[in-house]
DNA sequence: GAGGGGGTTTGACCTGGAACAAGCCGGGGC
DNA sequence: GCCCCGGCTTGTTCCAGGTCAAACCCCCTC
């Protein structure tokens, strides 16, 4: 049974039983037989370098991917050329879910470092979630959690200015990191000045100003993509800031 | 057995067999037989007078909703009190997918004309689901057309301008309405200039300009709230319009 | 038919973020 | 070591859309 190394490329045995994301991914809430049925069906493992696409829109939809190790962003183009990153997504989180309604996927999902993914075969999912009411349940939680968030980035993209799409970036980001054990006030970004501004529906360089003017303020410090948060508090009051 | 009339407060006895939404709704591509398990299952009706709440952030969820007759439109809310239309729902439509994650609503609906949806206990659902393959397979494909819809809107938010907004939701509604039969040129908006600049992440007097100038342009005519669409290509072309 | 009020249009002005441009910084390759 | 290049910062200018204000329109009520 070989060990997946992060440059090797192609299929690898995966095991939810014995994954320590088991709180944050599909199986979360599972009990241990159940989990046990997941194995079978996660059987793959696939390696994604850099830089390079999970899958790309149009190409046929088979399976949900689960990150394992790594970064990624997903993106929309539309016909002109223009495209709108809609999310980041880090260890535990579920890839693909756009491509269920037309069979299809409706995204490109890019890597941001030499990631690993968890493949899961959407058919037998659909077939063993009829047999698990909690993984249906779990699984139907995770879509509705995808939409509610979705939600969050249209109330940011719709009302927010520079400064609070930012604060609420960064808050997002770290409380998601946090779950994962890392530290709720130090983090690398793995995007680019423009990823961010393409998510937050600005341009690179508002992104940067906005860090400037932050680091400048004593709310955080910034050296390229490090990140160090100052004042947690002060990031939360610019979001919630209300423009009276 | 008593017929719904629009007035009528309460619940009623439901019917998918005999729904003329049938092939916009949640039975879509199912059989007879399964439409007839599904009757069992939408067993009321309710109705919502203009301007009341179908339910609201917080409460607890039990049900969804789908829109019979009338329209809608459903909205999140920042703590400071800003709050983004997220979208509207026309007939045949489901609302309240946000409300699975958390066992509570995450946004509230609207009516904005007098309304009845046919109310869908979500356990219930799920069980049946677990019955049907189709019904299930339907159900993940809503959930999913969501989602890719809610990026389609992040893709406006954040990257298109005023008048490509503007486009875009006349076309958007028009498509939509035309499935339903209504005309593809004329249309009556059943929501404010507010609640549209809420959405496409515009003030009202944004829109009101947009309108009017679209109206000079011929593209357009505009009385209040009816709209007759003269040149749908021109709105095409504003929509694909690359910024180069 | 007078009055009122919510929604809408239009005008004048202002500003936050875009656009353009120049320089900087840091890591990788030779 | 040096150079190169992609990504980042910072300065300047500009404009789309926001803000504020006034008037208008339609419908409803009395």
């Amino acid at each position: 049974m070989t060990v997946a190394t992060p440059v090797r490329i192609g299929p690898v045995k995966a095991a939810c039983s014995n994954c320590n994301l088991r709180e944050l991914c599909l199986p979360v809430g599972l009990s241990p037989e159940q989990v046990g049925q997941l194995d079978e069906l996660v059987a793959t493992r696939r390696t994604v370098p850099r830089g390079e696409t999970l899958f790309r829109t149009g190409d046929s939809f088979q399976s949900l991917f689960a990150v394992r190790t790594g970064f990624f962003k997903t993106c929309v183009s539309a016909e002109d050329g223009r495209d709108q990153v809609t999310g980041f997504q880090m260890s535990g989180e579920l890839l693909g879910l756009d491509g269920i309604s037309m069979d299809r996927h409706a995204c490109d999902a890019v890597a941001l470092e030499d990631s690993t993914v968890c493949v899961i075969p959407f058919h037998d999912l659909e077939g063993l979630s009829m047999q698990i009411t909690e993984l249906q349940r779990v699984f139907h939680k995770i879509m509705s959690r995808e939409i509610v968030r979705d939600h969050g980035v249209m109330l940011l993209l719709g009302s927010m200015r520079a400064e609070e799409r930012v604060a609420a970036f960064l808050l997002n980001l770290t409380q998601r990191l946090h779950a994962r054990g890392f530290s709720r006030s130090e983090l690398v970004l793995r995007m680019t000045r423009e990823e961010i501004g393409s998510y937050l529906g600005l341009k690179l360089e508002t992104v940067s100003r906005t860090f400037s003017r932050l680091q400048d303020d004593g709310v955080l410090e910034v050296k390229q993509r490090q990140i160090r948060i100052v004042d947690h508090n002060a990031l939360l009051q610019i979001v919630n800031a209300s423009t009276c």
